[in-house]
DNA sequence: AAAAGTTTGTAACGAATTGTAACAAGGGCA
DNA sequence: TGCCCTTGTTACAATTCGTTACAAACTTTT
């Protein structure tokens, strides 16, 4: 369950399609542009992955195994006010028009413009005013420390050569945990806290493995880190100057 | 020649399209929109252009003869990072998307509006150019003394011969107390609320400790130090002479 | 749904660091 | 010199941290 909490998305989507290419694609697509996205194979996977997260809005194929998009559609409408955006094909007039009859809030043919979708969704999100139309201030934060640049938004991390660094969601909030509070003390608690955003219970080691491991990817001789040092019987301190810079609204 | 400044998002561009035309009216365009642009007609001249020139941004035409775009997108990506806007024609929907999964930073479609395609070029400039870190600030304080170098912004301590002297923080923070209040008698109270940043209890001997340990590491003959000298029934003194420097720069 | 691959958390061991105790050494003063 | 007091040093014990190995939890693929 992975449950970010650091920097909120734009918006939760779910992509419902069966076609596994359109949704990994689709998932990338959408995730750069700071959604969190959710996919799902099938009408059943729809159901659970509603019910396991508060989801914007529904991007619905019309074409599914079982039951086809069109009845999903109707069936969510009766139990939910989540908007929906239906995937039709060319061609489909018809169903293109009953998609709307059936609560779609809106649609978009296949083949599709990505951009083109990605301004319908915004579009409906604004509508139902489920969430602001724009990424907020803070989506677009980009950080500079060292030779490093943090897209907090894209939540990725790049080398000033331009290689990324793959860290994984927990090293990457701790890392922004870090970033965001240079030259601070950080205890094990505090950084728990501002990690994960909970407070949990005991005195743990998780933080020691997560600076272990996240020194091993950032510093350049993790046995003498100059980024994170350790405050013996205090914790860790981020020492590298760090350069905000506002990313401009795309 | 490339320059890296700040007051034009300009840069050297490569166009790769078979269509003289396009290479023409798009060079002619972007020239006009302060770009250096170069432009090739297939893959060959490409490679040849990215090897002599600095190149910011691709704008890769899906449909070349030989290998085509999106082969050389892939190929461009393994082994470099240079930006790539691909140029798609309308209804090759699947490819514009797979374009995006092999590594395309954005794509246009053809036809397209020549100031769209600027919009973008500019945005992927803005998102992946690499801006030079911030120099550090203040905190790249050196100082030295004797002939030793303290810096206390990357918490090392070295000979003037370059021998990097393994302190571990505590014996950090009490040297970098004594160097910075030299010629003064320090307490132990004044030494422990220095260099811990708390005012500890009781009396302790902690600090002669520390202070045996580290005239073992600093002192040329421990047992008569030179730098770090007790005053009986008052503390410590740093004798040394010291001389600060603010680290220039990088 | 099983399998393979990632990521995260736990346990444990070893190493480095720091504090305590004990005693030796040295200084000042009668 | 001999006695008290302070400091230097050694040895040892107690923390604390880094890291490896492994298990549990999740994801993605098949």
């Amino acid at each position: 369950m992975m449950d970010i909490v650091a920097d909120t998305p734009a918006g939760h989507l779910l992509v419902v399609d069966d076609d596994r290419d359109i949704c990994v694609l689709l998932k990338r697509f959408l995730t750069r542009q700071g959604f969190r996205v959710t996919t799902a194979g099938d009408g059943g996977e729809m159901i659970r992955a509603l019910a396991d997260w508060k989801i914007d809005l529904v991007i619905l194929d019309l074409m599914l195994p079982g039951k086809d998009g069109l009845s999903l559609c109707r069936d969510l409408r009766k139990t939910s006010r989540v908007p929906i955006v239906m995937l039709t094909v060319m061609g489909e007039e018809n169903d293109r028009i009953k998609g709307f009859d059936d609560g779609a809030d809106d649609y978009i043919a296949k083949p599709f413009n990505p951009h083109e979708l990605l301004a319908r969704i915004k579009a409906v999100l604004y509508r139902t005013r489920m969430v602001p139309p724009a990424p907020r201030g803070g989506t677009g934060r980009v950080l500079w420390f060292e030779n490093w640049r943090l897209d907090v938004g894209l939540r990725c991390l790049k080398s000033s050569n331009g290689t990324l660094v793959d860290l994984s969601t927990a090293e990457f909030d701790l890392l922004a945990a870090f970033v965001e509070h240079p030259r601070q003390v950080l205890s094990r608690d505090q950084l728990l806290d501002l990690a994960r955003g909970k407070v949990e219970i005991p005195f743990d080691r998780k933080i020691d493995m997560q600076v272990c491991r996240l020194r091993l990817k950032i510093e350049e001789n993790p046995k003498q880190p100059q980024l994170i040092q350790t405050v013996r019987g205090g914790g860790y301190v981020f020492t590298a100057k760090v350069s905000h810079v506002e990313k401009p609204a795309a």
